[in-house]
RNA sequence: CGCGGGAUGGAGCAGCCAGGUAGCUCGUCAGGCUCAUAACCUGAAGGUCGCAGGUUCAAAUCCUGCUCCCGCAACCA
């Protein structure tokens, strides 16, 4: 089983390009895995407790139950949109979610690995927060912002951290698919070596945070955000659930054949996922070799590079992209223009660009003309034609490569590679059709077995570049397919992708532009 | 000396981990084709790979120093 997760989405706000980012990348994913042959199980989710959404309700006037089931929507709405195709979908007001965080608060505390002390300092009860000296302004103290501030001691839950922090650089060490990219792990470990005799807090007294999970030995606190929004990871896949929870069967998601993949962004992986997260599993009492793997994505900023910000007003809304643009476009984009790991900038103009030649003119014309001609000069009808030329035989290895490539791409989670690998063999299409001619063939009966094997590579072509785009693009895949009556292409893995999808005498329909042409001047 | 990323033809990027003729897309210029979504194909111009050293037969790639740009700077108890 292969089991992907992304972060939860906090429920503060709508969602932008980066939570689109983030889903579409892990769809991608999970599609590919699944066109691999391997079961997969992916969850995806939002992560609706804590303060901000408390005093985001609170100002709204609503209750935060009745606030976070009108933002998940927007959320929920966003992924229909996109066909983000996940298999579980994580709330983390679900009460099978809370009884799991309960079960591992209550055996943690029961192994020693929760205590509560007191800590005393500052603290601004307009925030509602303790305040650190880097608070202060340049003349030293807490300014009017912080509006009253008091010197204040209260007590909280802690998770030993520090303890297992030893055993997660000595983690960190020995696997090097940890976490990924590998310019992350060195950062990690860096942030490690600052981070020793630390411990976590974990709770939030009820008077402060109402908006929470309820610690299980202790009814005056709630959990803050760690022990919460991090276990959506395992609650939902079934960890310590009832056999009638509805939730799958956690050792078979979990630890059988691969690691666990979770998709964060480059923001979350330190301290929360790289350290915390980690930790918190080892105290579990998972093995390294239950250990999940970090995929850490970059971000998209503006264009010239600059951080997106509702200030700068360059906030891009996937939702509208998608609807002026086309699904598409911007699944198509944000698979295509970033390498993994790496931040990107948002042009419209580059989105535009790159679906308008490499899917409209390159294969979305391709797929065209080689239908268009399949109709016009054979009736439709494929037939593999005369023996092979020195030209077929190397479009046939162009494909061959192009699939190789393809897949040692996307097994690194390297999208845009394999993208890049597909083109490669569109274009090659391109030219073949050029050198060979099959209009000036169609003018001579006596060519017509050679015609008949040329168009035949041209449509093959397509089938297969058809089943290779599957993952990025599931809907326009499927219009190609449906163009090559290609029947079985649901059922079509990866290693069904020889030579000869379609057979001689196979039929296919007539074309119809499956990717037109987007014209901003239109929009 | 806080941490990390980046600096590659006009624009945007890949290549760097595992040194060996600098690659892709767009743009520009010149041809060709006409089956096709005014799409397609071929060719050309254009780069001292941020700067300075070093290692090596060989450096965009490894090492050292520097400059500029960007992001982060935890433990909000």
């Amino acid at each position: 089983m292969f089991y992907l997760t992304t972060a939860i989405d906090y429920t503060n706000g709508s969602p932008h390009v980066g939570h689109a980012y983030e889903k579409v990348l892990a769809d991608v994913i999970a599609r590919y895995r699944r066109l691999r042959g391997d079961e997969v199980f992916f969850l995806t989710g939002v992560d609706q407790h804590g303060q901000k959404v408390q005093q985001t309700a609170e100002k709204e006037g609503v209750h935060p139950a009745t606030f976070v089931r009108r933002t998940t929507k927007k959320f929920l709405n966003l992924w229909e949109k996109l066909g983000i195709g996940y298999d579980g979908w994580a709330e983390t007001t679900d009460d099978r979610h809370k009884a799991c965080v309960r079960a591992i608060l209550s055996e943690l505390k029961d192994q020693g690995q929760l205590y509560k002390k007191s800590h005393s300092g500052s603290y601004s009860v307009r925030q509602e927060q303790f305040l650190q000296d880097r608070d202060r302004n340049e003349a030293g103290i807490f300014g009017p912002e912080w509006g009253e501030v008091v010197e204040i001691s209260e007590e909280n839950w802690y998770f030993r951290l520090s303890d297992h922090t030893a055993w997660l650089r000595g983690f960190l060490e020995s696997q090097p698919g940890a976490i990924l990219p590998a310019f992350r792990k060195s950062e990690l470990l860096n942030a490690l070596e600052r981070n020793t005799g630390t411990d976590l807090c974990i709770s939030r007294p009820k008077e402060r945070l109402r908006w929470g999970i309820e610690f299980p030995f202790d009814e005056e606190y709630v959990t803050y955000v760690w022990f919460d929004a991090l276990i959506n990871y395992i609650s939902f896949a079934g960890y310590k659930a009832a056999a009638d929870a509805g939730l799958p069967d956690f050792a078979k998601i979990w630890s059988s054949g691969s690691r666990p993949v979770h998709v964060i962004g480059k923001d979350i992986l330190i301290p929360a996922h790289g350290i915390y997260w980690l930790c918190m599993l080892h105290a579990m009492g998972f093995s390294d070799e239950e250990m999940p793997v970090l995929l850490v994505h970059g971000f998209w900023n503006g264009i010239g590079g600059e951080k997106m910000s509702k200030s700068l007003g360059n906030i891009v809304d996937p939702a509208e992209i998608a609807d002026k643009l086309g699904v598409d476009a911007l699944r198509y984009y944000l698979s295509r223009d970033i390498v993994t790991g790496r931040d990107s900038d948002f042009d419209i103009d580059r989105l535009v660009m790159l679906f308008n030649t490499e899917l409209a003119n390159e294969l979305g014309n391709l797929c065209n003309r080689a239908l268009n001609m399949s109709q016009r000069f054979t009736g439709g009808i494929v037939n593999h034609g005369d023996p092979l030329t020195d030209d077929d035989r190397a479009l046939q290895a162009s494909l061959a490569e192009t699939t190789a490539a393809y897949r040692a791409a996307m097994d690194n989670f390297e999208i845009s590679k394999g993208l890049e690998a597909i083109n490669r063999h569109v274009v090659h299409c391109n030219g073949y059709a050029e050198r060979m001619k099959p209009w000036e063939l169609n003018k001579d009966p006596q060519h017509a077995g050679r015609l008949a094997t040329v168009l035949h590579h041209l449509a093959e072509s397509v089938a297969h570049a058809a089943v290779l785009l599957s993952p990025v693009l599931p809907e326009a895949a499927a219009k190609l397919a449906d163009q090559l009556q290609l029947e079985n292409f649901p059922a079509l893995k990866l290693g069904d992708l020889k030579w000869g999808l379609l057979p001689n005498g196979h039929a296919i329909a007539k074309p119809k532009p499956v990717f037109p042409r987007i014209v901003l001047d239109e929009i």
